[in-house]
DNA sequence: ATAGGGTTAG
């Protein structure tokens, strides 16, 4: 009998497990016919006295509890109940996990009198098994029938009250435990630990070292696991003074070789800033687990040295999911998407189960390279793993489909999100603003729930993406009525509409204010402020910024050479460049334009074929299209047109059209119309819809008398259906704008400008040459 | 009862 019922029941059990796996992935699926049949079944098997065999017994027991658990998920209270009747009749019914299920079960179908009941009639006067219950309950995810339980206990010890204050705790209910921590009458250290990890666990750092400092006043002595929590609590918010005499403490009381003490206080001298000591707690350790070696990789990628982190993941003894995700999200961070994504392949590949934080790095990366194969296969494996649903996972995912140009596949996800955080928000009307969808976006940002500094600066940064800057300073304005304090990321977005704006004034202003705010010399405020200066034309005000600040990276500097490059300023350019040289700044592409549009404008000739060649023998850098653009016109300018043509026949990359433009362009100056046919024939047939080519042409032809030509030109534009775009400048006297376009003159003082002007050339013509 | 990793904005 016992095979032969071990096979059934096996069966049974089998196809009562499947069907519940079922019933998780689709709730609509309505089992009632499966369970009656499979319930049929069970109880034809039910032979009284054939399951006293011990395998069979067992498969009866689990048969029971699975099919229990099957009642409490699709809430069939009256197959429960009879189950119950069985379970008791058998005398399974106070068996673990028969009796868990019925505590579920009856939770489920909304019975929490039965439930109670028969936890007092199978679990009476035992704390051991009161705590048990508790935990068992709470682990399966009904802490509140956990704690409810707890309140009917009889009694209860030290261990009760941890417990409950724990549970409650892991499941973010912080206010609830602090309440219960409250009501216990009897505090250990134990209980005030778990309280402190509470707070620290749900950002509450704050709370969490008042909560120490209760202890201490208590008369309690902290234990390892304590100080683990004090110091986590303190590089949470920056509490660094309290810190260093808790370190004081851990010495005195010689936890000072605790693992996971150590393992803490790495991480709190890198949230210090203070790699140095965090490598030394490292190299002092005598013992050391995956947690130290993942806080030491942690170290080098703050230090920002990659290579090192790298090498330290090469070489460690062990890793795991964390290790991984601490690569991919620190690859991602660094702008090494690519690598980030190779990493993420090899970390599936190498066995590991991607978690939540690997997904939302690797989401991230795919997104900034804009490679929607790879984001949508990411995000079939977060279905796989059942994620979809994760805050932090589903706002990288909405960034991915939008940066892709896929906001509407974004907004199904938003949509499909129970539980959308301020995050969430945020990303889906940046992804609007990124896709271009104004409309939608500023809807969506008239429908937040709450708004934070971020919120405004998807807004703001939005507008400037969309080149829209007026809207800029009106969204800027709006926030500071709003009541919210602009971050250096605001400013950093406001300044750069105010350089592409005709208005010094407003950026001028801006500057006072980040001088209030403090922020004025901030590595990010500050060199959008060298930019807006240097393109509003006030150089000295940018230059002053500029050497105010106390530290700059390679966009600072590139703000600030490119800015007295195009201000005329050539040879001071060139001299920043050389003084940027001495720091550790290397040149970047950018930088090189700068510089060879310097050089280009003091006739530097040599200077910039040195420059040039500098890039790819001392930099590694390939010089790129606008590079050589930037050489060709270096040569037009210096009247050399001939080099210049030999010049792009001897590139090794296809010349872009302003490459020729360059060239055509000089040849205008220098009056070259036998290069100028050429160059403009090549600029024409690169951009077929652009002006440049045929107006320069036509100004060539018109500096060498060739007036027949120029009609020429003309026409074919006219017949190619091409119109001039004019050009247009501006001036701001007070509140007032005076705009002034190439193909009109229609200012309504326009006599006297121009009457002005005629007297004001001669005087402008020297300087100009 | 613990320590290491996560999303948006420049």
């Amino acid at each position: 009998m016992g095979a032969k019922n071990k096979v059934i029941f096996g069966r049974i059990y089998r196809s009562a497990t499947s069907c519940s796996t079922e019933s998780q992935s689709n709730p609509k699926f309505s089992s009632s016919i499966s369970i009656a049949s499979i319930f049929k079944s069970f109880k034809r098997k039910l032979v009284v006295g054939s399951f006293h065999s011990t395998p069979s017994f067992k498969s009866y027991v689990e048969t029971c509890a699975s099919l229990l658990r099957r009642c409490s998920c699709t809430h069939r209270l009256l197959s429960g109940l009879a189950l119950h009747g069985h379970a008791v009749k058998c005398g399974i019914s106070s068996d673990r996990s028969v009796f868990t299920k019925l505590l579920t079960m009856y939770s489920e179908c909304n019975r929490p009198a039965d439930q109670n009941r028969i936890f007092i009639e199978f679990a009476c006067s035992d704390i051991f098994s009161w705590n048990f219950m508790i935990t068992d309950l709470a682990r399966s995810g009904d802490i509140d029938t956990a704690s409810n339980l707890f309140d009917q206990m009889p009694e209860r010890n030290v261990v009760s009250w941890t417990i409950i204050i724990d549970e409650l705790v892991k499941r973010g209910r912080v206010r609830d435990a602090l309440g219960y921590f409250d009501r216990c009458p009897c505090h250990t250290v134990v209980s005030y630990t778990a309280m402190m990890n509470g707070f620290a666990r749900n950002g509450m750092y704050l709370d969490g070292l008042l909560m120490f400092r209760r202890m201490i006043r208590y008369g309690l002595m902290p234990n390892e696991i304590t100080f683990t929590c004090v110091i986590t609590a303190c590089g949470g918010c920056g509490e660094f003074d309290f810190a260093n005499s808790v370190v004081g403490m851990i010495i005195k009381n010689v936890f000072g070789q605790n693992l996971s003490v150590c393992n803490s206080l790495i991480t709190l001298y890198l949230r210090m800033g203070d790699a140095g000591m965090a490598r030394k707690v490292f190299n002092g350790m005598v013992e050391r687990d995956v947690v130290s070696w993942t806080a030491l990789l942690d170290v080098y990628f703050q230090m920002g040295d990659l290579k090192e982190a790298r090498h330290v993941f090469n070489e460690m003894p062990d890793r795991n999911e964390v290790s991984w995700s601490m690569m991919i999200a620190r690859y991602s961070q660094s702008g090494e998407a690519v690598e980030a994504l190779w990493l993420f392949k090899h970390m599936l590949c190498n066995g590991f189960k991607p978690n939540i934080s690997s997904f939302a790095s690797v989401i991230s990366a795919s997104a900034s390279l804009e490679n929607l194969l790879h984001g949508r296969s990411v995000h079939s494996h977060v279905v796989k793993f059942g994620c979809e649903n994760d805050i932090f996972v589903a706002s990288s995912l909405i960034d991915m489909y939008s940066k892709c140009g896929k906001s509407d596949d974004a907004r199904w996800i938003f949509d499909s999100l129970s539980m959308k955080n301020i995050v969430c928000w945020n990303a889906m009307v940046g992804g609007y603003f990124y896709d271009g969808r104004m409309v939608e976006a500023k809807h969506l940002f008239m429908q937040l729930p709450e708004r934070n500094a971020a919120s405004w600066n998807a807004m703001i940064s939005g507008f400037v993406q969309n080149e829209l800057y007026e809207d800029v300073l009106e969204t800027f304005n709006e926030m500071l009525t709003s009541g919210q304090v602009p971050s250096r990321m605001t400013f950093s977005s406001v300044l750069l509409a105010c350089a592409s704006l005709p208005s010094l004034e407003k950026g001028k202003n801006l500057h006072a204010k980040t001088i209030k705010l403090g922020i004025a010399t901030e590595i990010f405020v500050g060199t959008a402020l060298t930019d807006m200066y240097a393109k509003s034309g006030d150089i000295e005000s940018s230059k002053s910024v500029f050497c105010m600040m106390p530290e700059k990276n390679e966009v600072s500097w590139t703000a600030m050479i490119q800015g007295l490059a195009d201000s005329g300023l050539a040879e001071e350019s060139l001299a920043l460049f050389e003084d940027m040289k001495k720091t550790d700044i290397n040149p970047s592409e950018p930088m090189f334009l700068s510089i060879l549009f310097a050089c280009s404008h003091c006739r530097l000739v040599d200077k910039g074929f040195h420059y040039f060649e500098s890039m790819d023998k001392v930099y590694g850098i390939t010089p790129k299209e606008r590079h050589y653009t930037a050489m060709v016109d270096l040569l037009s300018r210096a009247g050399l047109l001939r080099e210049a043509e030999d010049f792009i026949k001897k590139m090794p990359i296809q010349p872009e059209a302003n490459t020729w433009a360059a060239l055509l362009s000089g040849c205008v100056t220098h009056g070259n119309d036998g290069i100028g046919e050429r160059a403009a024939k090549m600029v024409i047939e690169l951009e077929r819809q652009s002006t440049a080519g045929y107006v320069l042409l036509s100004n060539i032809y018109a500096s060498v008398g060739r007036w027949k030509d120029v009609a020429k030109v003309r026409t074919l534009m006219r017949e190619t259906g091409i119109t001039k775009g004019g050009g247009c400048s501006w001036i701001q006297i007070r509140d007032c704008f005076h705009a002034f376009y190439s193909w009109d003159s229609n200012h309504p003082n326009a006599l006297e400008i121009y009457e002005v002007l005629e007297l004001l050339i001669p005087e402008m013509i020297p300087c100009m040459l």
